[in-house]
Formats: C-alpha cells, structure tokens, sequence
DNA sequence: CGGGCCTTTGAACACCTTCAATCTTCGTGG
DNA sequence: CCACGAAGATTGAAGGTGTTCAAAGGCCCG
C-alpha cells in the first residue's frame, strides 16, 4: 500500500529479519527497528532435526529463542522414565521459561525445525525497557496457561478416544487455521509421542486411531498423513459439545 | 526501622489496605500509594462460604480480585457433566484473565474464602499504565503455567497412589512453608473434590488415602485433618524421586 | 438422639495396559 | 530397481488398575 514508508522501514530493519515471519506474529514484532538491529548482532539462526532434544530437564539456560518453522514438545521425564508431553510449540512461539534460571523440562524439535536463538541476557535486557514486548510475553504465556488447563481436562476426564480425537483436532486447528469443514495434514508427532502427550499407550493410541478411521471420522496415509471429511464430528468425537 | 518513613508512607495508604497482607505480596505490592487511594475507591471486600460459585464458566468478566484468606478452586466442566479441577489457589493470589473477556472456567470457594474485588477497567488501565504490575502479573501467569504443566505429568503419568500422595504433598507445601519433616493440615477439598482434581472417583482416592494411612507415610483424624510424620516418605511416594 | 451427608469398604466389571507376534513403511545398499 | 533390515505401527490375547454399583459406617448438626 504505502511502498515509500515501507521501503524506508524496512531499510531500518536488519536484513536477516527483513524475511522472517516471526517478525509479525512473534517477539520481534513488539520491537523497534533499532532494538531489532541490535538483537540481531547477538542472536542467529539454528536447523535443529526432527528429534533432536536441544534443552534439557533441569538444563541451566543460557537463551531464549523463537519458533521460525516446525515444531517443539515439551516433555518432562520421571526417574523411573515415565514421560509427559506438557506443551506443543509452533512458528511464531517464544520459548524459554523468563526469569528462571533452568528448565523445568526438555525441549526436543518433533520435526525438522528452524529457530531463532537470543542470548538471555539480551532478552532480559530489552523486556526490562520495552513494556510491548513484556506484555506480548505475558499475553503467550496466558494462552499457553488457557492451552495447558484444556489439556487438564483431556487427561483427566476423557477416554482414550477422546483423547485422540482431541489430539487431532488439536493437530488440524494448527495447520488450517480456519478450516470450516474438511482438513488434510502431516501429524507431527509419532505414535509413541502422541501416547506421551495423551498419558496412553502407543497401542491404545493406535488402536483408537483405527477405530476413529473405521468410524469414517478420520483417513490415514501412511501412518502420518490424515484427513478429517468432517471436523465437526471429529471435534464431537473429542468431547468437546 | 525508619518507624518516622513508614509512618508517613501508612498515611498515604487507604485504611482498608493497611492490614491487608496482599499490600505485600499480592498485586497491590506492585503500586503506588497514590494507585492504591485510587483503586481503593472501587474496590471492595467480600466473603464467600465454603462451597459457592462466584465465577461461572463462560461467564463474562467485569472483575478481578486478590485472594485474602481461603483457598479457590478452578474448574472446568464438559457437556455431559465430568469435572476436572485445573487449579487451587491460595492466598494472596491475583484472580481472573487479563485481556480475555469471559471466563473460561468456573471459580469456586473451596472453603470459606474472603477475597478483594476490583473492577476490570480499573485494573486494565492500572497495567497499562504500570509495567511493575503488568510484570508481577506476568510472574504469576508464569508460576501458574508451571504448576499446570507439573500437574499434567500428575494425570497423565502417574498411578493412583502416586496422584493421592502428589496432591497431599501439594496441600503440604502450602500448609508449612519451609517444613522440612513432620506436617499438618487440614484438607481444603472434600474427597469429590479431590477426585476431580486428580481424574479419579471418589472411591479411588478414599482407598488410596487408607492405603497411605496403614502404611504409615500418613495419619487422618476426622476426615480432613492430616498429619505427615515424615515429608519425605510422602513426597517418595508421589513418584517425585 | 435422629437424619443427612460424606466417607469407607466390598464385589463385579470395564477400559486400558502389557506382552507378544505380525505387518507396514522407509532408508540403505547391493 | 529391488532386496534387505530396522524402526514404527497394527493387531491379538491375557491381565491389572481403576471404575461402577451397592451397602455399611462415621461425622456433624439440628
């Protein structure tokens, strides 16, 4: 719409930010071009593979990051090994845990993913100065609040095909976003990672996920690739009215 | 101390703060004795028995409020009636969602509560306007999420005894501080409560709780008074290393 | 002392898990 | 391009933990 002053905003801000979708939906949207060129001399760009954990439970951090593509669980493991999944994360999600010195859990990319690392000192830095970007913060962390209570109710109340149900229409919500009936997507997660994140077993969750199939709510594609004819059904089959 | 500073600085605080705990902990911590005159004004005290309803599911917020004295549950019911307790929290706990018009889960005194009702405006403005606010309330979103995300691993992962011994030694930590051995408390949930906090029945959670008593790990006099000889037998069995 | 509510206890059952075998998918190398 | 092997997913049968249904016991308050 207004080329001059876009052209002369974007040539304030850093060009490797110039492309980066996080710069609208995530952290770095609540910043000025100024802090965004600052904070790009300290921050980079990391590749992590599908199921490499690069935060671990109980890890001190050191820094912060942002979302840019793919997608993060976070876990946390009894002693004995027992695993939960408490949290997905997907671009444009900061994650980090402010104002503690360590993880609470580990953070492993599910699939291939790309972030955007800061240094935590500079995160802390610009929150303490820039109140936008404290309250982005806060409004995350009360989604993610809101997101992990429903969860709650998931693996409290509901059976193991609800369960699943909700997990895929969880799934389906992130990748058509306003979707009103049919959705076709990659699952993120394996068997075994569902089964964490539902407090199943792998069997159950497959199990249920043929049942689902037979019952016409869902196809599956070789193993990953699946496709709701009918979200609504698929969202009553969750429980959720 | 300075008894002639904090004279003068009570002078400026409305009198229905000056013994209010929540001036130090809660939010109030986070203003100005000039904030405190003004909110004062529209704020008012209210007490609510053990057992009623003051926020209601999908209820629209005009409110906020401080816990002074009680503790609140924080549930979340589905169509057909199930129940899952997604939180308890105690004094001197901010209540309601900031930034979301209605509630998305109900609030009810879990035994006779007084609490501090502040109208939503004067707070959404107090927030704008005061970054060290909008920061404690930050803080506590984050404390919240943590809590929630521990209690997912809870119901997700952990046996019947281990969410029983979990949620006791939760009850503990709030009773005694910094209690290193033996505890009491009385226990703010009836046991339905308590089954809807854990995703268990009634039944489940009444032998499990025998269970800890002829072990030892615990002792029950009428029904809702409970004495832990030895913190660390609990917190063993709560599956928590 | 009686009544109501909450809690405990018991027995049968159901759902999910466990253990085990088979099948599918996908990457690797011949 | 196909064959092979490993990892992941599905399916089956048996078993266990927690639920459901039912009855009895205990606590609180009139």
């Amino acid at each position: 719409m207004d080329t001059l002053s876009s052209r002369i905003q974007n040539g304030d801000v850093p060009a490797v930010c110039r492309s980066c979708e996080a710069r609208h939906g995530g952290v770095c949207s609540a910043l000025t071009p100024a802090q965004l060129v600052e904070l790009s001399k300290h921050s980079s760009r990391r590749t992590i593979d599908a199921g490499t954990e690069f935060i671990g439970q109980g890890e001190s951090i050191s820094s912060y990051s942002n979302i840019l593509k793919g997608v993060v669980k976070l876990s946390k493991v009894m002693a004995d090994g027992r695993q939960q999944i408490v949290g997905l994360q997907f671009a444009p999600d900061f994650m980090g845990r402010p104002f503690l010195g360590e993880s609470r859990m580990a953070a492993e990319a599910a699939i291939d993913t790309e972030i955007c690392v800061f240094p935590r000192r500079a995160i802390e830095r610009l929150i303490a100065e820039t109140p936008g970007l404290e309250h982005l913060l806060h409004s995350q962390a009360l989604k993610e609040l809101d997101e992990a209570r429903d969860w709650m109710l998931t693996l409290g109340r509901k059976t193991a095909q609800e369960k699943v149900a909700s997990f895929l229409a969880l799934i389906a919500s992130h990748s058509d976003p306003e979707a009103e009936e049919k959705s076709m997507f990659e699952l993120p997660l394996s068997r075994a990672d569902i089964a964490d994140f539902l407090g199943l077993t792998i069997e159950t969750v497959s199990r249920q996920m043929t049942k689902l199939r037979k019952e016409g709510i869902i196809q599956i594609e070789n193993n990953r690739h699946v496709t709701v004819p009918d979200l609504g059904r698929l969202v009553a089959a969750a429980g959720n009215d």
